[in-house]
DNA sequence: CATTTTTATCAAAGCGCTTTGAATAAATCA
DNA sequence: TGATTTATTCAAAGCGCTTTGATAAAAATG
């Protein structure tokens, strides 16, 4: 059995103080270069690595981030998207040597939650997810003063806080005018819920697209939902049944898009050729599009790239309390696939 | 602003000793009824938590327990069972009070990444993610008496060790048997990584009922790789080029399922009446099939349920470390769908 | 060479809890 | 009523680190 030493232990068989020995390890400058290595090849010999829980309470950091993770308890669903971000995070904050600690709560304890993580001091920061349009947890954090980064933004905030987004209203927009250009002029949008943040942006740079050419959709066009693969089956077949079908239909997710694919081909029409569609790829890892030329036309943005960001940023200003808040926007290609073509005549 | 305060404040608060809160706290019998009420009470009001890191070092419990993930360097990918799996595991972890400590490895780095939480003592105990056939940690996680929980077997260990996992063998052998007795007589299996046990043992149940039926398939029709969409897609095409293709197939996800039937699409041809798809079915979130007759007919068990049911059996463990190693076997449903018709004559 | 400065090390305090062992007050017993 | 239990409460120690302030030895200075 692997039995693990204590800084005690260290200190006698090395016949120092645990002053001298914590510190070679923690590279301060005071300790002679041959002393420092006789304490790092004894520590390494006899596995020594710092008690975690002594190391915190010492030092009165928790050397933790939090990510709160509400899951709607109407469809207990988890956001897919949320593996990969964290994927990108925990590099990052391995490399700092923070822990991550992960509580999915339901929605409506959000809030507690929050709090309670703050009173009992567990996390030195926390990441926000999926920011609503008007977001009560930003003023929250605030008020207990735990440093946070918000992964998308929530527009009706006053206060100046961290976030990293992506430019989600350009990105429709460009996809949008996209298809314009191809020639359509019934467009849909299969949206996540309405009160999502990401998800009102979205729907501007729509709007603003079809505004800016004179285009007028009706909002039978429109859905807002959890992004299930069903969500997407079911709007589309709404949408077929619609007097006048659309042409193209535009969604916030690859999982709805292959809802929507289903949907059609259910109906006997084909992707592209029938009905064109342009989905939001977060480029889960998943569902990778690495075709030379990918299944669908999307706009695409690594949301495992934005956790990397977002991690960083938070780290940032957990270690400079006095740092001035970022707001740091991504971009999103648009990347052409076969999902595309003009409207058949 | 929001300030929490300590236990010695209160106890200045209350004129109490800090004894007499925490044990009023924490339930011990040895305190009067009304000096307890009083002590809720002021907490309540104070916004009293305790401090999480002193209360740790203090009992000498982590009340962490933590989920190594690796991170399949090759593709990047994270399997995107985790996220459901531990949405349960979190719910009962939160019951005992204990928090999730989540770290997604490259995979190459997992075996030191067990050793350094054990050194540093951060956590009470872990769960095994995605076992191999061959699986080095359990007698890793023994040697470090680091209690812990696998998320399905490992067939080549020798060793007890504590385990929930689904019944791999018996379901793919239903579903085997279930296309055969269809009529099918060529089927194809795209299953997950081959030293994967879970792979391993669906594989085993596949040629169990192909052997039962006295039917030979040869190697053409089985493939192993990480369970994405592209890679059901990418295997089908293989199958349709086949001298004589497939008239079913049967996958181990659901995700790879939609990569099939995308697969067949493009080629014209129809799922379940042309050829017909049987999935195992995770029953992720955000691809709950929730139509009455569900598009794929598939096995299904609940992932969440796992996680619930590993986290419970884990607590077990870690507050009675002498309690016999036990393994729960949960079983699959096997839901007929409509992905499944005997063959075209 | 005596004095100041620098270098290297250490003993002890402190982080905020829990827990042990003692003390006091109240209740019960003989 | 005095002796014994029982019910409450408390002071102090301890968890395993980091950090402060002191000290001794070595080096630099005048």
């Amino acid at each position: 059995m692997i039995k693990n030493i204590n800084l005690k232990q260290l200190a006698e068989i090395l016949n120092l103080s645990q002053t001298t020995i914590s510190r070679a390890l923690n590279g301060f400058p005071e300790v002679s270069s041959r002393t420092r290595k006789l304490v790092i090849d004894a520590a390494a010999e006899h596995n020594y690595q710092p008690n975690t829980r002594a190391k915190r309470l010492a030092t009165g950091k928790s050397l933790t981030i939090g990510h709160l993770v509400s899951v709607s308890k109407e469809h207990e669903m988890v956001n897919p998207i949320f593996s990969d971000f964290i994927a990108g995070a925990s590099a990052r904050y391995a490399e700092s040597g923070y822990d991550l600690l992960l509580s999915l709560v339901p929605d409506e304890d959000e809030f507690t939650a929050y709090k309670e993580l703050a009173a009992r001091s567990a996390v030195d920061g926390v990441v926000v997810h999926a920011p609503r349009v008007s977001e009560r947890r930003i003023a929250l954090l605030n008020e207990l003063n735990l440093p946070f980064v918000v992964h998308g933004r929530s527009s009706e905030a006053v206060e100046d806080y961290n976030w990293v987004d992506v430019n989600n209203e350009r990105s429709f927009f460009r996809a949008t005018q996209f298809l314009i250009d191809l020639g359509h002029e019934t467009i849909a949008l299969i949206n996540g819920v309405a009160d999502m943040d990401f998800a009102m942006r979205r729907s501007l740079g729509f709007r603003r697209a079809l505004s800016k050419n004179n285009i007028y959709i009706s909002d039978d066009y429109t859905f807002n939902g959890e992004m299930t693969e069903p969500y997407g089956y079911r709007s589309t077949l709404v949408l077929l049944e619609l007097p006048r079908p659309p042409t193209a239909i535009i969604t916030s997710s690859i999982i709805v898009a292959n809802g929507i694919r289903r949907a059609l081909e259910d109906n006997g029409l084909k992707l592209g050729r029938d009905i064109s569609v342009i989905t939001h790829d977060d480029d889960l890892s998943y569902f990778r599009d690495t075709a030379t030329v990918p299944v669908y036309t999307a706009t695409r943005s690594s949301v495992r790239e934005a956790g990397r960001i977002s991690a960083d940023l938070l780290i940032k200003t957990i270690e400079d309390p006095t740092r001035a808040k970022e707001g740091i926007l991504l971009d999103s290609e648009l990347i052409v696939g076969s999902s595309t073509k003009p409207p058949k005549p």
